[in-house]
DNA sequence: TTCCAGGGGTAGA
DNA sequence: TCTACCCATGGA
């Protein structure tokens, strides 16, 4: 295969390890990370239904930190296909997000927050929209080995292989899903129940794929955006919240098992509490209450792996 | 075997 | 708005 390097550049305060760690979405096909050299590749069919393998790395920097997209392709890259590429890059990382805000809040909290060092607070998504909102869905009610296997076998059974190395697949195109009936579909991929969710889901994206094109409009508010969200099948608040977050809204908390035993562990004795309650401790927060949770989670059970007791 | 997971839909109050 | 019940699937 033929071999391109494309070079991008990050903004400090950028932390591309904490971006990638952030949250699963590194283990999630057809994204893989690669401890050894602290990078992660991606399977990524570009809009030419081209078929690429992308490995992303980043280095060290003081102002700018320069970033490496090795992309293995077959045939010629074109100039819309790097730029695709770069496009796709910059979105995951999202290096046009500006989390200052949310740093000066985090040394006004105290601890832990005071700990959060700039850079950090970026939780990697997906290149597209329906990638995010079919894999959410596959975190709904079944623990995350059980995510990932539904992952997996979308991928496998739907995506499209990189060419030479047909095992490696990309994340499949809704219109792919939507050609088939439900039965097959079903029949394909044991993601019970929420099978007829992302069927519907993949009908709708593959009949306008930019068919919610204003959610990426800074001037729609949240709020709309969570009605919507709240009207398609198989997305509740809990999934709401998640999406709104990989739209870099974070106003919204994941009420979830793992919100509920963070509460229970940290802030409520081991007993139960009134959810009202429990969202209060983020309630100062405004629009950052997402990643001032999700610190807080992250600093608690890294406290608890240092001090060698389990959460 | 039973329980429940990074919940959600629906009916009925 | 709140509650009870059901929903596939697989790991613990």
């Amino acid at each position: 295969m033929a071999e391109t390097e494309i070079h991008l550049q990050a903004a400090a305060p950028f932390d591309f390890w904490s971006t990638l760690q952030a949250h699963g979405w590194v283990d999630l096909l057809p994204n893989e990370y690669h401890p050894e050299s602290n990078s992660f590749s991606r399977i990524e069919q570009l809009a030419s239904g081209k078929v690429v393998r992308m490995g992303v790395s980043a280095e060290q920097g003081d102002e700018i930190i320069p970033l490496n997209v090795l992309v293995n392709h077959g045939g010629r890259l074109s100039s819309k296909d790097r730029s695709e590429i770069e496009d796709v890059v910059r979105h995951m990382l999202r290096l046009d997000e500006d989390l200052s805000e949310f740093y000066r809040l985090c040394r006004q909290n105290g601890f832990p927050w005071s700990q959060m060092k700039p850079g950090k607070g970026r939780l990697l998504r997906s290149p597209g929209l329906f990638e995010d909102m079919v894999k959410v869905i596959c975190t709904t009610n079944v623990q995350w080995g059980g995510t990932r296997r539904m992952v997996r076998e979308l991928v496998e059974q739907f995506g499209e292989p990189l060419p030479l190395y047909p095992e490696l697949k990309a994340f499949p195109r809704a219109q792919t899903i939507a050609a088939l009936t439900f039965d097959e579909f079903q029949s394909r991929v044991r993601l019970g129940y929420r099978a007829a969710y992302i069927y519907q889901l993949a009908r709708v994206f593959g009949e306008k794929s930019n068919c919610y094109a204003q959610f990426f409009n800074q001037q729609t508010p949240t709020e709309e955006i969570k009605k919507e969200l709240l009207a398609i099948k198989g997305i509740g608040n809990y999934a709401a919240a998640s999406i709104l977050m990989l739209l870099g809204r974070y106003d919204e908390i994941p009420v979830d098992s793992v919100f509920q035993q963070l509460m229970r562990q940290k802030y409520f004795h081991q007993e139960d509490f009134d959810l009202k309650e429990a969202l209060a401790v983020y309630e100062n927060w405004g629009r950052w209450k997402y990643l001032a949770y999700w610190f807080d989670l992250l600093t608690f059970h890294q406290a608890a792996e240092d001090e060698g007791t389990s959460v």
